[in-house]
DNA sequence: AGGGCTCCTATTGACAATCTATATGTGAAA
DNA sequence: TTTCACATATAGATTGTCAATAGGAGCCCT
């Protein structure tokens, strides 16, 4: 049986992620439903992924959680986005437009 | 210091390969200078990442490769794409296309 | 003859980001 | 009281990169 093929292109969940907080604040299940909904389900987002990416944001600085209550009165710890996150966010932006153009290139050279 | 971010979006080495043998046979050298040009050197091709990319392609039945002499007489080997290779390809080419979308999609949420 | 350059293939070991699988708890609804 | 959606989290395996290193062979220059 072939194993299956990563749902998340390595290194754009950080990104995705970033972006999405951009918007607003949010708590993590929050952005992990909102970019399966935004992507039509082509990104399916796994608890093991996404979990250890928003450690890392964190460690990182780009992003800072709080503790609270979601709207179903759940605990859940909201995100939002540093100002240095914001910096990073548009460092991976202009990265992915880099390499995104770099792959079409190649895919459309005849 | 931090670490340097990757050269090559992971798993997409695979398709440029496929794809730049999809235009003519060529000699693993002679792919990976292709591949830097025509991206005007935003990939940098490691061999450490290239070789075991071209042995993982010739397992799978992707590509063949043949030994023979390059154009400056050096021994070389030749690869070319197989039927099952092409498939691939196609593959390849319309999961990049649907990822693609779907990362632009998050980006471009206001 | 010797040195250095480009061509061409290759391996080793480390590492980071993903995956699968599993775990725990809580509020609301049936 | 059972079930479901919400919400966070960890362990272990896998995989594809990376950095570093290696070496033979043809060509050119002195």
């Amino acid at each position: 049986m072939a194993r299956k093929k990563a749902d998340i292109l390595q290194g754009t969940l950080d990104m995705l992620i970033l972006k999405t907080l951009a918007l607003e604040p949010m708590h993590g299940y929050g952005i992990s439903r909102r970019i399966e909904q935004i992507t039509k389900g082509v990104f399916q987002i796994n608890p093991g992924s996404f979990f250890p990416a928003l450690y890392r944001l964190e460690q990182e600085g780009w992003i800072q959680g709080e503790w609270g209550a979601s709207e179903n009165k759940r605990r859940a710890k909201y995100y939002s986005l540093t100002s240095a996150g914001r910096k990073k966010l548009e460092a991976e932006r202009r990265n992915w437009q880099r390499v995104s153009i770099a792959i079409t290139s190649v895919l459309e050279t005849t």
